[in-house]
DNA sequence: ATGTTC
């Protein structure tokens, strides 16, 4: 079905009804995969509405979702191009945060990590369904919707440069609360400063390779450092989002002549009164992701200072991996969906943020639960995939797959020295065999001419969620 | 991903 163009780009051809084709940015060791599921169908699914530009995108971590598969990029030509809510995913402005510690990691034992980690799951509460622990952040909703990270600050979680390390400043313009169904909103109010479950994760980590190192001192990361990664999203409120719109969009389409593969690319004109609803509801969603970020931030400052000393937790860089956003591309303003990619600017790009302008922004890549993850920059090639590059490791089996193949044994075995809060047995479907090899994934943007590796973090203990 | 078949 694929074309191979070179060693990590693949050409999906146009066939059917596909408007564009797909090029995939993969390798001879991650195809097995992709035959496996439904991905490549999906992008061509994608790659069949009307309106898509230039191209659909496969990123190394493709796997089958709703609607676009994860690891997609698929754009369409505004104002009358389509939005999907599919597209975006359920987890809106599902991200991840990086953050400094002002501790080497061979300071910190393994004793110290494990209470560590047990103090942070009391101030976030972790798995599907829990609810934050602070009932006061509730009536901060409204706010944070419309503000974002932005409105955390002002109610003093947090500090004013954290603002400068986050993509659009933490804060997206344009949200409209009235967008939002009740049952959002109060699944929205109950999830603010949760982590949530499946591959959500607050991971700390040590800097244990620096291969750029002019370009990871400029961003704060040096070897040895004691880090903190987070990697959560809307929670309920996203999920309940998707779920609203795209039954509204799946309904509204036929009025606008539009008609989709499948339910979960359900779309409809970006400019058309449901269109416009739901990018207010996603734009409202993905400042409450942000949001949820900072106040998880805050926390762990809190626990950092009471349990180490020194809650001087620095930002490196906090960046969405599920959303849509409008861009300019080859001249012409497009909307650009990553489901499970990451926009990635290049060092010169004037959308970066001021601090990140001249080098480029860091691109933060999580691997799966107990194995390496990178941070990476971009190159100038960054173009050929608007900007963008894959989210992370992308799962090799399904959950339930994996739950029923997997053992605890196994499972553990993997994990090695990794101190885990939760009990393997829940969490096997995060397996590290549950998830392609992030080095393979990495290996293949690295090929591809797109990115360059900065530096690589090493887990030490990890903090899930249980479904 | 998810009050995972509200």
């Amino acid at each position: 079905m694929l074309k191979k163009l070179n060693d990590y780009l693949y050409r999906l051809p146009r066939t059917g009804k596909m408007q564009v084709e797909g090029l995939i940015i993969t390798s001879e060791k991650l195809l097995p995969a992709l035959y496996r599921d439904e991905s490549l169908k999906q992008l061509q699914n994608a790659a069949s509405l009307p309106g898509v530009y230039r191209a659909v995108y496969g990123m190394p971590d493709l796997h089958e979702g709703f609607g676009l598969p994860i690891g997609g990029v698929m754009a369409t030509v505004l104002p009358e191009g389509l939005i999907s809510a599919g597209a975006v995913g359920m987890d809106i402005n599902c991200g991840v945060r990086l953050l400094t510690t002002p501790f080497l990691a061979e300071e910190i034992s393994r004793e110290r990590l494990a209470e560590l980690i047990k103090a942070i799951e009391k101030y976030v509460p972790a798995g599907v369904g829990k609810k934050n622990w602070e009932k006061e952040v509730r009536s901060l909703l409204p706010k944070v919707l419309l503000k974002g990270a932005r409105a955390l600050l002002e109610e003093g979680y947090g500090f004013a440069e954290d603002l400068n390390k986050i993509e659009e400043g933490g804060v997206l313009a344009g949200a409209e609360i009235k967008a939002l169904s009740e049952t959002a909103l109060s699944r929205g109010a109950e999830g603010l400063g949760t982590l949530g479950g499946g591959n959500h994760f607050i991971e700390v980590q040590v800097v244990a390779e620096v291969r750029r190192w002019e370009v990871a001192q400029s961003f704060g990361l040096y070897p040895g450092m004691l880090c903190l990664m987070v990697h959560t999203g809307s929670r309920g409120l996203g999920h309940q989002v998707c779920t609203d719109y795209t039954e509204i969009l799946y309904k509204a389409g036929p009025k606008y002549n539009v008609s989709v593969p499948v339910k979960g690319l359900a779309a409809v004109p970006f400019s058309s009164p449901e269109g416009q609803r739901y990018y207010q509801a996603m734009l409202a969603s993905a400042n409450f992701a942000y949001a949820n970020r900072q106040l998880i931030t805050h926390y762990l400052r809190q626990v950092f200072k009471s349990y180490l000393g020194d809650g001087k937790l620095d930002l490196v860089y906090d960046l969405a991996h599920n959303i849509a956003k409008e861009e300019f591309h080859d001249g012409i303003k497009v909307l650009v969906h990553r489901k499970g990619a990451t926009r990635a600017l290049p060092a010169g790009h004037r959308e970066n943020l001021p601090l990140f302008r001249e080098i480029g922004q860091p691109v933060l890549i999580p691997g799966s639960m107990g194995t390496k993850s990178y941070v990476l920059r971009a190159t100038s090639n960054i173009s050929l995939t608007f900007n963008s590059l894959n989210h992370g490791a992308g799962r090799s089996m399904s959950r339930k797959a994996s739950l029923k193949n997997l053992t605890v044994s196994e499972v553990k075995k993997a994990l090695g020295d990794v101190i885990l809060n939760e009990k393997v047995e829940y969490v096997r479907d995060e397996a590290p065999q549950a998830y392609k090899d992030i080095d393979l994934v990495i290996e293949a943007v690295v090929g591809a001419g797109l990115a360059e590796v900065v530096a690589v973090l090493k887990p030490l203990a990890v903090i899930k969620g249980k479904d």
